[in-house]
DNA sequence: GGGTAACCGAGACGGTACGTCTCGTCTTCCG
DNA sequence: CGGAAGACGAGACGTACCGTCTCGGTTACCC
């Protein structure tokens, strides 16, 4: 793809301004609170100006989306592995550091919140964030499927609504994350064929 | 246990006022979505002061939450009707009734959000509505249990967090409802008897 | 005027709520100020109820006016003491002493200043408590018209007018208590006769 | 004194708000009377933010002492007139105009009361109105001294005391403004001279 | 001595302004 | 011309009192 866009006449966009933003926003929401969070917070605490971050993020929740991609590493394993369950294993592994990592899961709690209050934002949050992830288990049923290594009865987008349904249910009803047991009681959910008897 | 509080003292509270809120709350959400949903407004519609609110609810949130048991037939059956795959399937039949209810799946979807916000919300919705549906969930499993007709390795509490997840995640991340495939999908992974075989 | 009004049916009003809340207004003026003075802080100081103050006194001024009638000897003496410069100086002294009175001064002050925001106390002010001062002055002087022992152009409201400005301007713009000095100096402006020379 | 103040960052202050604001502060004022006037109305009825009353004024009264300022002349003479009679009838003539002038009344007697009822207010208005106008005064009185054209008794305070404690009077207590007659009397009890002879 | 009327404390009610807060926009100057 | 500073219009927040209106309960007169 070319560049069709013009070659950036003025002043460049300042990184620099960006990172103390995006700094600014995930450190001042563990401090306070999400509801807490202002614009004008992130703003003075990254010695910029509101209309710099208005300039570049529609709101709050959004400059949090950006800013969880810089703090934690929200990439998944989709490798083949050979085996259904050693492919699920390794998502639910994954997520399950996700959710451990330093202040993830009251941002994604926040975030998940947001989407319920803005559409606008929902979207953005389901493109950028739900979706990426949801691709890579369905992506693991598929290959699954393909290898005739599955459940008969269970579909990608199914067993996506279970995995994501448990680890989101968890994070947003009882506060409580996902630990061995519940990764096993999971894998045995989904991988046991009782019609192949 | 007697009524060791004093014999009320002062004016009664008011019924119909009562009812005028909690009435003009769920009629404003509906229209205007939580959001731009305000206590001054919901005041001004019910003919009510702000204080009248402020005096009986701790927020918006908890107002919508008693409307909602006003608006909605919360209960849900849990009488033995013999067999785990019978009561699991009333119970998803009642659930997805409920959440079709006109209004009824924005205010949970906001109700959740504000749970994440609001940590003393949380408390008050967990225990005067999450809790309760998952008990009856809970009943039905561990009934089933002293039947003898579950899969051994499913707990009540396990398999309470696989349903909710799934109802709540539909909900929250896909704006889809439960439909009758994913009603049979469920009872069709939670009472299949692997190692029966 | 014989007592055209209904023999008394039902409970007497209570003489000790009466005290209690007189009292109670009185301390609170001068613990919390005028402006934070409420009715229902007076009701609650007093052990009364709300409905009982706004059955008695139309506004808290009007409670305070009675509370000072009650601590403060509002009486002021207009005997005839021979001359106009005897009677003129007890006036000044009794005067003077009223507003050294603890707490008088500031009760006085936020009185004259409700006169100015409510047209209906003002008519009970100025009924109530300045017309009763101003006459005794009125009479001090025109007693000294009638003895000749007055200066020629000296009317009874104008002295007044001169007296209670000072009065009334020491309290509310300049927080100064009229003094010995102050009342010569009053009295020698009022009682020298240039034009009998 | 050199400006040692930063030189002014971020969007000035709007001179079209602030006359805004004045103007409305005091057309107000006389249509609904001082008590009834709220900083809500003057900022509504000036187009403004009610922030931007509070971040300029600290109180409703300030509003109408600046406003005062812009509609009525504040100023008096105290041009050198060669008697002390002649400079005292100006003064004279000056206040009495200044109390005609339309809805400057009201406002001094809100004003007024205001002071009584707030601390911090009371110092303002006595530097911003009251000692102006009595250090006019002042000089005329000891410019008089000066002459040897003044009554051996009379200090500049306390005539001072005397004209403006007249003038205040007949504002709050009796409604009445001074007339010619008034006047004349003042100027006459100041200016005998029974010593003298 | 029962009936009835006015009082009492308590406190909920509909209102309304308060002063604060945050929003998202606009304006100004500096680099 | 991007970015900081910060004033602006807007409007909800939660609080405080207002003055009114029930309540149940207490006097005190009247028949």
């Amino acid at each position: 793809m070319s560049s069709a866009t013009t070659p950036a006449r003025g002043r460049r966009r300042s990184e620099q301004t960006r990172l103390a933003i995006l700094t600014a926003a995930y450190e001042l929401t563990t401090e306070v609170g999400y509801p807490d969070l202002t614009i004008e917070g992130i703003a003075a605490r990254a010695g910029a100006g509101k209309q710099t971050v208005y300039r570049w993020w529609p709101t709050k929740a959004d400059v949090l989306l950006e800013a969880l991609a810089l703090k934690a590493d929200l990439k998944v394993s989709t490798a083949d592995q050979g085996s259904f369950e050693a492919e699920l294993d390794a998502f639910l592994q994954d997520s399950a550091a996700l959710m451990a990592f330093p202040g993830v899961a009251p941002v994604l709690r926040s975030l998940m919140a947001e989407a319920q209050r803005d559409a606008d934002f929902r979207r953005r949050f389901r493109d950028g964030f739900l979706l990426k992830r949801r691709a890579a288990l369905e992506t693991i049923v598929e290959r699954a499927a393909a290898r005739g290594d599955k459940p008969d009865r269970l579909t990608g987008a199914f067993a996506a609504d279970v995995v994501f349904g448990l680890i989101w249910y968890r994070i947003l009803a009882t506060e409580r994350l996902l630990d061995e047991d519940d990764i096993a009681a999971l894998e045995q959910l989904l991988t046991e064929h009782p019609g192949k008897e």
